[in-house]
RNA sequence: GGGCUAUUAGCUCAGUUGGUUAGAGCGCUUCCUUGACAUGGAAGAGGUCAGUGGUUCGAAUCCACUAUAGCCCACCA
């Protein structure tokens, strides 16, 4: 990084002072004056390896149950298979600001992390490997597979939770757990069998989304729709009766059918019109033949078919469509189901295609229509095809039994709990989101055919030919136990453990993480850290999972522990690339949280990344904006080697004797940094808090203050101030820079060895006691943020005028502010001023000035201006001075303003223009002057 | 089709119940390096707050419509 510098022809001065300094002359003299240099250089990198496992080993994440009302938050688990990405850096960010704050407040605190076993996602990533051994998971059988994947999680799993470390999250590891543990697989089974014996939980014939890659069901949210460009084949079904229907002919009495999937034809049993169509009223209760077939179906009337879309004739496949399957309950259809768990043909498909995949099989059959004269035409259609969430495979619908949780008796108190205001949404428009869903919840498939997952502890007596009677189910939360069910059941005290079947699926990964907010604090056991941490505090998600897994929790967490899981449910924004799409690594538009941490520290990404963030929306983010945390990194560094630099040995002292007005104000500014950074948190802004704690730190303490102390009168009690102030930022600051401020405190001995700001004391701001002994007040606030519109003011026009800053300078500044004139020697300083005299506030000394809240600032520069330029220049201010006092005028003229606005603000509008009046006069006598 | 959000400086975004002459960071222009920091400091340019209408003494802010962009849900046989 440093040596870039050279590289881009800057920092000369440097190499100078570096020759210097390496002569050894400033070396001895420096010797002399300090005891323990600070290095010039912040190495992020080796504060991060002291401090992240120096907190973990000494307990500084963990608290016990105790007294007083807890912070608890749990994590959203991440996929165990999962690497950090930029999405996590910002949940867990705001997590960790949050609970970092919380914990420096004195609450008893718990951040508990973990991870999930993502069913389908892991049991993919070890197929994959077992490929590449040319094994499939059949050919280990189920045992050693599923050993494969709890060896595979060893060695891997611990990948993310390795990374989390990295980002300094001060997650309680000793609390960690997994969806797939002990603990939470009891209580999976617990709740599994609790809601079937509520009947809740049921077993059914469905139409459900299939993955015929994964070779398993699929939940409705896992199923993405994309758009696709498919084609709508026509195709003729003669009428019987109409004495047609032979092959090759055209045929005079037809229904034509408008279908996007031909290969489904087979496993037609209607075709379906609108009962108000007109056109096709006639043919209802008529049978059709379906071609290729020749087998005979009806013709029904149903709402479902619209009649503007395509033909308004509907092909009816209940066993392959979701909407056929509803229409063919509703008229009693038969239901055939023409393929297999991979997507091929089955018998029932027809002898010509069985064994066909689906696709190849469209092929064959529109072949087949075409050549027989059924297909009438074939046109573009663009429509939205549903893909496997994780394969991305083509979702087909297809019937099988599935387990399903019966939502709305679980949704309905979920829905009153943030209704009543008793969970609150931040911010408060996703409740609305929130109500949608759940007030159209549909129940929930929670069976997977996979083998990785919680087994659903539902057992089935064995037949006498080796089957399972589907019939006999017993659910349990062990084999043992369903053996005595099924023993009292049966009557048949002989039955062994051999007579039961478990059922070979597993439940939805979702099943696991709707318990997390309990499940992970020992439920279904009464444990102390259930009764103390739950419920928990704050939820922070991201609004993708809203409906996976925050509804589900809220419901669970209702329904079992009888209160929600939580209070708030913070839900920010979605990491996106730059251009605005989605960040992913196929299109290599993503940047990695653990390279940034690399190339800029761990404290820059957190900085960074909670300063560019609001929870109202996305960001965008580039690397370029990570340089705003790496900077400030810098600077807080270099503020505190110059602190350092400047500390006696023996240190300052107590703050005493009359202070000056700077002293005061950056008590003040302290003071209102640090009631400012809690209310903030308090109300989740975190962007804005950290604004605010950027804007105190480098805008007052470092741009204003440390310049003042350079040159305080009283350098001792300055630098005492300095000092306290310092502490306090960094303790302001500590929630989002977690590494720097904890290196920075002990570098200059606010903490002993062994000690850690982490639980130290957030700051809330100066007692009244304090404030009184030193004289802080709001007015001698504003009165040093005036001053400082004066040198600014003056800065201006050395700039205007063109005098360099080696120019020592004559200042005069009218003003009436009594103060003032104790200001005179860090005016002196601040304005590189020979002089500085005052004048009473309305004289009138002609020289180039300008006009401040603190009074008019003029700068003596004896004759050195260029007349036309400056005389150009005052006119065009002059111009945007006359537009504002007109509106200005206009408006205190109306009594409707004078008498509605708060008095504060006509107050304001009125000094606001008597300043600029004053300003005018001003200006037309420069303008002479220069004229 | 149903719902939600956004549109403010060249870029990325703040702007808390309507109330100073609308702000920040980056970028840009000018100037400044011998002592905390050039990953810095000082000064500056740059905006009809998407458009139209309405409510109000007063609108970036509230309402309606329009345009554009995006997201979610459902459906597309």
């Amino acid at each position: 990084m440093w040596k870039n510098r050279s590289d881009s022809g800057e920092g000369k001065g440097r190499y100078r002072f570096d020759l210097w300094y390496n002569t050894g002359i400033i070396k001895f003299a420096d010797s002399l004056l300090k005891k323990k240099d600070m290095d010039k250089h912040y190495d992020a990198k080796a504060a991060e390896a002291k401090w992240y496992p120096f907190w973990e080993k000494n307990g500084c994440f963990h608290d016990e149950p105790g007294e007083g009302t807890p912070y608890s938050v749990v994590i959203p688990p991440p996929n165990v298979t999962g690497i950090l990405h930029m999405g996590h850096a910002l949940n867990q960010t705001i997590q960790d600001i949050l609970v970092r704050w919380r914990r420096m407040q004195g609450r008893n605190t718990l951040w508990l992390p973990g991870t999930d076993h993502a069913g389908i996602a892991t049991q993919n990533v070890v197929e994959k490997t077992l490929k590449k051994e040319g094994k499939r998971r059949q050919d280990l059988g189920r045992e050693a597979f599923l050993e494969r994947v709890w060896q595979w999680k060893e060695q891997y799993g611990g990948t993310i939770v390795h990374q989390q470390r990295m980002l300094g999250n001060s997650t309680d590891w000793a609390r960690e757990r997994f969806t797939f543990d002990e603990g939470c697989s009891k209580a999976v089974v617990k709740v599994f069998k609790r809601l079937f014996d509520e009947g809740l939980v049921y077993k059914g014939n469905y139409i459900v989304n299939w993955c015929p890659r994964c070779g398993t069901a699929l939940a409705n949210d896992e199923v993405e729709h994309e758009p696709n460009h498919g084609h709508f084949w026509y195709v003729r079904y003669p009428v019987v009766g109409s004495g047609k229907g032979v092959a090759g002919e055209p045929y005079a009495d037809y229904v034509m059918v408008a279908t996007t999937r031909p290969e489904t034809l087979p496993g037609d049993t209607a075709v379906a019109v609108n009962p108000k169509d007109e056109r096709y009223a006639h043919l209802v209760g008529k049978n059709v033949i379906l071609p290729l077939t020749g087998r005979e179906i009806p013709v029904v009337a149903d709402d479902y078919v619209d009649r503007e879309f395509g033909t308004g004739i509907v092909k009816i496949t209940p066993a392959h469509d979701p909407n056929d399957f509803l229409v063919g309950k509703r008229h009693g259809l038969e239901e055939i189901n023409i393929m297999n768990g991979d997507g091929t043909m089955n018998e029932l498909a027809g002898e010509k295609y069985v064994g066909m995949d689906r696709f190849k099989c469209r092929e064959a059959i529109v072949a087949d229509l075409e050549a027989g004269g059924y297909l009438d035409h074939i046109e573009d259609l663009d429509n939205q095809v549903g893909h496997c969430y994780r394969c991305h495979e083509v979702v087909e619908s297809r019937l099988s039994k599935q387990w399903f949780v019966k939502m709305k008796p679980l949704a309905e108190p979920a829905i009153a709990a943030v209704k009543s205001g008793e969970v609150k949404f931040v911010p408060e428009r996703w409740s609305k989101i929130y109500f949608n869903w759940m007030e159209n919840i549909q129940d929930w498939c929670i069976s997977r055919q996979l083998w990785w997952g919680h087994r659903i502890p539902a057992y089935y007596l064995r037949t006498a030919d080796g089957g399972i009677d589907e019939e006999s189910v017993f659910v349990a939360e062990s084999a043992e136990e369903a053996l005595e069910m099924a023993k009292a059941k049966t009557g048949n005290a002989a039955l062994a453990a051999a007579d039961l079947v478990q059922d070979e699926d597993v439940l939805d990964t979702w099943f696991s993480s709707w318990l997390w907010p309990f499940s992970t604090l020992g439920w279904p056991e009464k444990t102390k850290d259930l009764e103390y941490y739950y419920p928990t505090a704050d939820l922070v998600t991201a609004q993708d999972i809203i409906f996976f897994w925050v509804a589900r929790m809220m419901m669970a967490g209702i329904h079992f522990m009888g209160r929600p899981p939580f209070r708030n449910i913070v839900i920010h924004g979605i990491v996106r690339a730059a251009d605005g799409s989605k960040m992913s690594k196929s299109k290599g538009n993503s940047l990695d949280p653990l390279e940034l941490i690399d190339m800029y520290s761990a404290d820059a990404l957190r900085f960074s990344i909670a300063l560019i963030t609001s929870l109202d929306c996305d960001t965008k983010v580039n690397k370029e904006k990570f340089e705003i945390g790496r900077n400030f990194t810098t600077k807080i560094w270099n503020a505190a080697r110059f602190l350092e630099m400047n500390t006696p040995a023996e240190g300052f002292g107590e703050i005493a004797g009359e202070l000056t007005a700077d002293e005061k104000h950056i008590l003040m500014a302290t003071d209102k940094a640090c009631r400012r950074m809690s209310e903030i948190l308090e109300n989740y802004r975190i962007q804005d808090g950290a604004l605010a704690v950027y804007d105190f730190f480098w805008r007052q303490i470092c741009d204003w203050y440390v310049e003042y102390a350079k040159d305080a009168p009283d350098r001792n009690r300055a630098f005492a101030i300095l000092r306290d102030v310092f502490y306090k930022a960094l303790r302001l600051l500590h929630p989002y820079m977690p590494f720097v401020t904890e290196e920075v405190a002990h570098q200059l001995g606010y903490l002993k060895d062994g000690e850690t700001i982490m639980r130290q004391e957030y700051p809330a701001g100066y007692s009244e006691a304090e404030k009184a002994a030193w004289g802080l007040s709001d007015e001698v606030y504003d009165f040093v943020e005036r001053k400082r519109e004066a040198i600014t003011a003056l800065r201006a026009l050395r700039a205007e005028y063109k005098v360099p800053p080696a120019t020592f300078v004559k200042v005069t500044i009218a003003t009436g502010d009594e103060r003032a004139s104790g200001e005179v020697e860090s005016l002196k300083k601040a304005m590189r001023a020979e002089t500085v005299e005052f004048a009473s506030a309305d004289s009138d000394l002609a020289m180039p000035s300008k006009l401040t809240a603190f009074g008019t600032v003029y700068l003596s520069l004896e004759g050195l201006v260029d007349k036309a330029a400056e005389s150009k220049r005052i006119a065009g201010e002059l111009a945007k001075l006359a537009g504002f006092i007109r509106s200005s005028e206009a408006k205190l003229a109306n009594k409707a303003f004078v008498d509605h606005a708060p008095a504060a603000i006509v107050e304001e509008a009125r000094r606001k223009l008597e300043e600029n009046r004053a300003k005018v006069a001003q200006l037309e006598k420069l303008a002479k002057l220069f004229a």
